[in-house]
DNA sequence: AGGCTTGCCCGAAGCGTTTCGGCTTGGCAA
DNA sequence: TTGCCAAGCCGAAACGCTTCGGGCAAGCCT
């Protein structure tokens, strides 16, 4: 067993309150019994109890992450990167992170309220943002801190942490329209997801200072598979006279679809089609044989650390502003735009 | 908040003491007794709060999963079934399931440590046993139930749930065998796995048995990927004379990647090649385009809840050899398999 | 009748921590 | 000298639960 407060105390010869304090880091402790108490507590190999210090303080240390029912597999590698990535964000802040996968046809909202009544979780990382989030609602009601990966809104009044992505839109959109690209295709990705619908407003922003018609029919929403790439485009190619001169791929894996379309139809990159994409650089999708396309990358992995920041920031009050963080993104240039034909 | 037992006590008219065994169904308490307090539990919302019960009795309801650093992608799928799987499994059995990622570099061993210190895990799932296990070591020298998917050795001294993978070997070649075939091709795993072995085992007992010599230029060891049952195949196919007439795959991917080698050499299955496989009935796999394969087949997702059962035993001190459970495989023919040519 | 068992029940202690309120001490101003 | 303040410290209560040891009654045996 590892050694208690009791253990210090007896140690140091302090009491167990002032132990508990110095290691906490309170005012009223001198600096000299912080040192002491902090050297007991290594020599000891002390380690707080979380379950106790629940008990007496409401926090537990432990925060929770509830997985949405029946994922489909093209996410699969995107969830472990979440997982791992969150997990040793909150570790490394000393706070264990607990994860419970909803069952099927299971009401989420129902999980998070078994979960805080179990009495142990300080908060929730939410992912999938929805307009008007039922778990939102429910955990603001019960004054359970919560942070959310992506946002519901343009300005929520929750915690979140995002990248700006009508500007990923707007950006993605101007490359092509810069190197004189007139009909811009978008292969974007589920329509209720709220950074898609950023994207596309992005994308009509774009086009509308640059007087040009955003034409619906250059637009495409699905999950972001390749097949999905490869069918849309194929789609858009098939239009008469006015089929699109480049395309915007939502993710990696449109991208490779829009690729396989593309040789499929005998046209080259950047030659025939322009070609951009938003990278999400998800480890394991370098290897996938996608030539170099240009566009605009930030690595999801960068948004697990904030993210866990967010949270703890939440639960220990702080205010609501400096918990809304948005992050950058890259622009890159790989050579996949040329003047349409 | 949610009620304490205190206002179960007061609304029943029992005390606190009494509650408490009635709610865990102690046996000293009468059958009426047990209903009033079940009825009063669910009328004011009752939740056990996870934190006092661990202080007072040293247990939790915690379990947690460590995660080995860095893993390949192609096994993330695997994962996220995995921890979908326990996760809920651990639910239904009102307990939380913690994931801990190890950072890249980070001891494994020391990862648990740290859980443990923290004193909210009642035990662990282990995944992937080696064999002298060092996590197991650790765990049992500090008297922390765990359970291993997989076992390291035959027949270990912790709980562990398995199928067998020594009749899996044994009967994939048994069936080809039986067609008459000699020249078998095994493309197994990595060589460190132990079912991985053990299927090796299998495999050159079955030929032993039918008196044809295990030639280990027809086995492989590998990542179980597509292009290594590509590559593998490409390689036992260019053998001379002695080139295998039938090939063995140690999961979907590799067979997926069996056949594309085959085709590629304008081979057909079954007429001049005979293909089994072991199919672990990974959600997913069944979208890849692999033609119907015979072979033996045991679903990974049977294996969660026995797992979990299995570390809940554990925790509550059964019996080792009720701990230790081999689950069945089902062998399946699917037309893959013709007599040689 | 006395003593035993059996079935139910309860009070109180204790798990390791935080926190509230109060205590001591030394220094300084009045 | 007295009084006051700040700095540093401590005892005790509390968090919600389990469990140990004991108590009380009813029924049985000798």
């Amino acid at each position: 067993m590892s050694a208690t407060l009791k253990d210090i105390a007896a140690y140091t010869g302090l009491s167990v309150t002032q132990v508990s304090r110095a290691l906490n880091d309170h005012d009223d402790v001198s600096a000299e019994t912080k040192i002491r108490a902090r050297e007991a507590a290594r020599a000891l190999n002390y380690r707080p109890n979380l379950s106790a210090r629940k008990l007496a303080s409401g926090r537990s240390g432990i925060v929770g992450l509830v997985l949405p029912p029946q994922d489909r597999t093209p996410r699969d590698s995107m969830f472990v990167q979440m997982v791992r990535g969150l997990s040793s964000a909150f570790s490394r802040q000393g706070r264990l992170f607990v994860l419970n996968a909803a069952d099927e046809g299971e009401d989420v909202v129902e999980v998070h309220r078994r979960l805080i009544d179990g009495g142990s979780l300080d908060g929730f990382v939410l992912i999938e943002p929805e307009d008007a989030d039922p778990r939102v609602a429910y955990l603001q009601r019960r004054g359970v801190p919560l942070v959310m990966h992506g946002r519901g809104a343009l300005a929520p009044n929750y915690p979140f942490y995002d990248i700006d992505n009508i500007a990923v839109g707007r950006e993605l959109t101007a490359m092509l329209l810069r190197a004189g690209h007139r009909r811009i295709g978008f292969v974007n990705g589920v329509r209720s997801m709220c950074y898609v619908a950023h994207r596309r407003a992005g994308w009509e922003m774009a086009l509308r200072a640059a007087d040009v018609p955003a034409d619906p029919m250059l637009h495409e929403h699905g999950q972001m598979t390749e097949s999905v790439g490869a069918l849309a485009t194929l789609r858009m190619m098939s239009m008469q006279s006015d089929r699109p001169t480049a395309l915007i791929a939502g993710n990696m894996l449109i991208a490779k679809g829009i690729y396989s379309a593309l040789s499929m139809l005998g046209l080259k990159v950047p030659g025939d089609v322009s070609v951009v994409v938003h990278d999400d650089m998800l480890p394991g999708e370098d290897l996938m044989a996608v030539p170099p396309t240009s566009g605009t990358r930030s690595a999801l992995a960068q948004s697990w650390e904030p993210l866990a920041q967010g949270l703890i920031g939440a639960i220990e009050g702080r205010a609501l502003a400096d918990l809304q963080r948005v992050g950058d993104f890259e622009i890159v240039d790989a050579g996949s735009i040329a003047p349409p034909v």
